[in-house]
DNA sequence: CCTGTTTGTTACTTTCGAGTAAGTTACTAA
DNA sequence: TTAGTAACTTACTCGAAAGTAACAAACAGG
């Protein structure tokens, strides 16, 4: 009918309403989409007419902005390695341990939440070699780093802190491991509340608090 | 120099020494070798050509065995599989709950130690979809499954079933994902031995027994 | 309205890896 | 020794996905 080749809205995926995007809005998109595209099949599984086609565009665009395959997942790696590091700063400013460590728990949580996907590409991007593996260990271990740090706060003054570190260092990453463990379940069971999530971790993490003190008021 | 081309044994990987296996024992060694391979670099970044080659063999030898990749995967999938499962229906035979939770983590983290890689492909096979996903899904469902029913033995017996298993299975899953991360932390840090690492996790699920308890002994 | 810049596309090349057909070498048993 | 079979290779086909060059349409400001 129309010689004008009139474009049907009636694409599925993750548009942004209309098209032609501003440069900076069309980055984020396609950084969203294929966080959840890689999280969903694996990086290597996922093409990159994939993630265009569910970005409602076509590869070069891609190209364009990001220059090639590993720089489209260092890129997504550095968007949600930054959004952790700075809330992991906030936590910084809170003066006692304890109730740093439940507010970290907390922002733990809340990412698990609301980036479940970046998170998954994180820890899936973390195995094997590569500079991309590197970048994303980096994030994991600094997130783990505050833990530690925080955890062996809780230690009497007179234990050095490098000891005090290392006797914490195994809960630390079982306490993380534990909460990751947990969000997975909770996202993929039906009928849980974030708030039922959030008690139970609060629960595991004061039970754990006792073996930790335990062990860290331990002399020699 | 020799008209018979002379093989050298110089070549690096897992072979078993000399050449031409019985099927049986190609099998094993493909299988392992291909185990080690998914789990550091993950299934779609390894090739056929890449595991034949870490085997001292060619890729039609594996496609005569599995018939294609997913096969091969299958395949591998399968064996870690039976080989859990026949580990939990030892632990089925142990009649105290409390004894057979703490076996049951015992045989964990052996697992763990010695397959490390075979646990990590089921657990990146885990995500996405398709058939051998589900495989993988019920491998480690059978496991949170029996932790589940154990946990829920240390119930009050006026307790319905259905509900106390409901209580535990958050923690359930917390103690699986902190077992695998504590793991996790012990294979990657240097001067760490496996006794300390169960004697953390022994810690932890003492601890993390208490409000197990509390929540089993909750009425309503 | 026309001119440059930004956003986007079509249509390719090239590489790489899954899968296969047909042939070769070694072991085995009569 | 000689057939027969089990283990193994060489040398391909074919499709899919990374990456690119060249071109087209929209919007912005004068």
């Amino acid at each position: 009918m129309s010689d004008r080749k009139s474009r049907d809205m009636s694409e599925d995926a993750g548009k942004t309403g209309g098209r032609r995007l501003p440069r900076a809005a069309r980055e984020a998109q396609i950084l969203q989409v294929a966080a959840e595209m890689f999280a969903a099949q694996g990086f290597h599984a996922t093409s990159m007419d994939d993630v265009a086609a569910a970005c409602g565009v076509t590869k070069p665009m891609i190209y364009s902005y990001f220059g090639s395959k590993p720089g489209l997942m260092a890129a997504l790696l550095q968007r949600t390695g930054r959004e952790l590091l700075a809330g992991l700063a906030l936590m910084a400013a809170i003066p006692d341990p304890e109730a740093r460590i439940r507010a970290t728990l907390d922002l733990l949580i809340g990412r698990l939440y609301e980036q479940t996907a970046s998170w998954r590409v994180i820890l899936s991007a973390m195995r094997g070699d590569g500079p991309l593996a590197e970048q994303a260990r980096g994030y994991r271990a600094a997130l783990i780093h505050a833990m530690l740090i925080t955890l062996a706060e809780l230690a009497p003054p007179d234990l050095h802190r490098a000891i005090a570190r290392r006797r914490v260092s195994p809960y630390a990453h079982a306490l993380l491991g534990a909460a990751e463990a947990g969000s997975e379940w909770w996202l993929s069971t039906p009928g849980v509340s974030r708030a039922e999530t959030e008690a139970t971790a609060t629960k595991v993490l004061d039970a754990m608090l006792v073996p930790i003190r335990r062990d860290l008021a331990a002399s020699v």
